[in-house]
DNA sequence: TTGTAAGCGTTATCAT
DNA sequence: ATGATAACGCTTACAA
């Protein structure tokens, strides 16, 4: 105790007069314990505020108490999102998050991240879109011997390792909501090529158009990289189509964004002249002007639950082991001041 | 080695015919090892995967690699440029950064970091403001013996436990050029009481207009919360007055946001109406339209300057234990087109 | 230059 | 119900 301040477990131990061992049997809430022991050791330690010290917890046995956070740099809001989410999951437990942002795109993406996750022995990482959506990290993963839970836009894996949200079918309900409105020439702004949310986002348009038996040109869909440059550069070659579109879709709120910028550079109002829907639901959404009617990405609850399925059964907390973690999340449609029928 | 699959240091070597120490050794680059013992045990670590237990060093070593990040949930891309700049310092090094969102504002929140720094024996911590201008939370590291680095928008300690922005400066800097192009009638949406930043913008707000010789009526300076819809509804207050201002300071972006959209509502446009500066540089500022002028915050320089700070000397990079990382951190004004002469 | 023994603070095993 | 002893994987004395 003297060396480092900190009472240890032998500290504990020796003034409660009892062994190592109770002491960590109370600490682990054995049920098999004399209540007047239980009661005289919770008395020290309350008294000397020991605290069990993590290292030695984590070499003894054999596993650690970090969860990490794996991503690739999107959107920031959505990154503190989920980190909100997974801290919540963690909350009241004895788990900690590591945040490790990789270079998605580097040929040694999955060496860095293989490095790191064997050096760190994690408990357990959770893998954000786009990461998630490759399947040779997940097979490193399990290669390694680390869980995982991926966060995506379909069911790419088991349940136990996924959760995924509704994206086709709420983007479908947007689009709908625009053609009711009476749109009838929609452009998409589609995500960058080779993202499931991209490709999800993009049926569910599809889907939409082909429904309601509205042709859907080539010329009307133009892909971005899911930043707002890519969604203003996107917008100036739909709105330069003759006719133009009365809508957009954009595949996400930050090109989005980039529209509504495009828009107003040509001296275009929104929603007067052009219709806009975002998908995200970020708080720049309800910020820009007009307030963005977009799809509600319920990114925050994903990664909590993400979190918890891992964890469960293992945290202080194991009131909850009956309780499964849903795996699908739904989008919801967001109606603000971006939207109205098309006046020509 | 069998039961986990990791080879450990005693599986190193057994393999390499030399004691555990030696190999300890070769880990921990100690200079004096023969060369060919070296080569050979460095060879046996190649061949079999070695990678040294954290948990096991945190514990011998009585201290562990973990450096903490707190904050307050300011701004997402302010956190994110934070963790950016945290990251890159510890690149290459054995430090992970683990993150703490704690409720400032909670009367508890003392108490939940001190609980938290004493559960995790963190290595040190990042501060950020506004909770790192409490000076209690620097002194509940001091007394649990857990370094500290704070963040803040002036010389807050002594500069090896600071990194600070001249912020004052800064924002004169930005109200001298309003006066330049012709402002009299400027107002000031200030911080939150009891900010520091809140309170240095400030002053180099009234700074400025002291020298220029404009006087400040209290009218025109109305308080915010740093966030979007503060600025709105500042924004109103000064926009209702009579004459109304020509140009207003935001005490940072997110205000400045609920700034243009509420001269938006009301039919005034942005600069030709009304001028706007803002303060952070985060993207939104670029995205909004018009693109905000306003006060670039070097953040994430100051942010991977203050766990470098933390980490110096300790590193497995230690070439640069020579130089002295900086203290203070330069903001400059940005000039984009959200200023522009009054016209009256 | 290298090895031996003892510890770091906890949990697991197997007694009693 | 409790305790002695040996791990866990590494580092620091202190020898040799």
């Amino acid at each position: 105790m003297e060396k480092t301040g900190q009472p240890t477990i032998n500290d504990v131990a020796r003034i409660a007069g009892v062994s190592k061992k109770t002491v960590s049997r109370v600490i682990n809430r054995s049920p098999l314990l004399n209540d007047d022991t239980r009661k005289r050791v919770e008395d020290v330690i309350g008294q000397l505020g020991y605290i069990p010290n993590p290292q030695a917890r984590a070499l003894a046995l054999r596993r650690n108490f970090l969860i990490g956070l794996v991503h690739g740099n999107p959107n920031a809001q959505t990154v503190m999102n989920v980190q909100q989410g997974m801290l919540e999951a963690i909350q009241d437990t004895e788990f900690e998050m590591v945040v490790r942002p990789v270079d998605r795109g580097s040929p040694t993406m999955l060496d860095d991240l293989r490095h790191f996750l064997e050096r760190q022995r994690l408990f357990g990482v959770l893998l954000m879109p786009p990461i998630s959506e490759n399947d040779s990290v997940a097979k490193l993963c399990d290669a390694i011997g680390c869980r995982y839970v991926r966060m995506g836009s379909a069911m790419l894996d088991r349940p136990e390792n996924m959760v995924a949200s509704n994206d086709r079918e709420a983007v479908r309900t947007a689009v709908d909501y625009l053609i009711e409105q009476g749109h009838r020439r929609i452009g998409l702004i589609a995500g960058p090529h080779g993202f499931r949310s991209a490709q999800e986002r993009r049926l569910g348009f599809e889907e939409a158009l082909r429904n309601a038996g509205i042709p859907l040109p080539r010329s009307m869909i133009a892909e971005g990289t899911y930043r707002f440059e890519s969604g203003m550069v996107a917008a100036e070659r739909l709105l330069d189509l003759v006719p133009r579109p009365t809508a957009i879709f954009s595949s996400n709120d930050e090109m989005a964004a980039g529209v509504i910028h495009a828009a107003h550079q040509r001296g275009l109002e929104v929603p007067r002249d052009l219709s806009v829907i975002g998908f995200d639901d970020t708080p720049i959404a309800a910020h820009m002007w007009p307030p963005l009617t977009t799809v509600r990405w319920p990114i925050a609850s994903m990664a909590r639950s993400a979190a918890l399925k891992m964890i469960t059964g293992i945290a202080d907390n194991d009131d909850n082991d009956a309780v499964q973690e849903p795996s699908m999340f739904l989008s919801t449609l967001i109606r603000r001041a971006s939207v109205a029928p098309p006046t020509e």
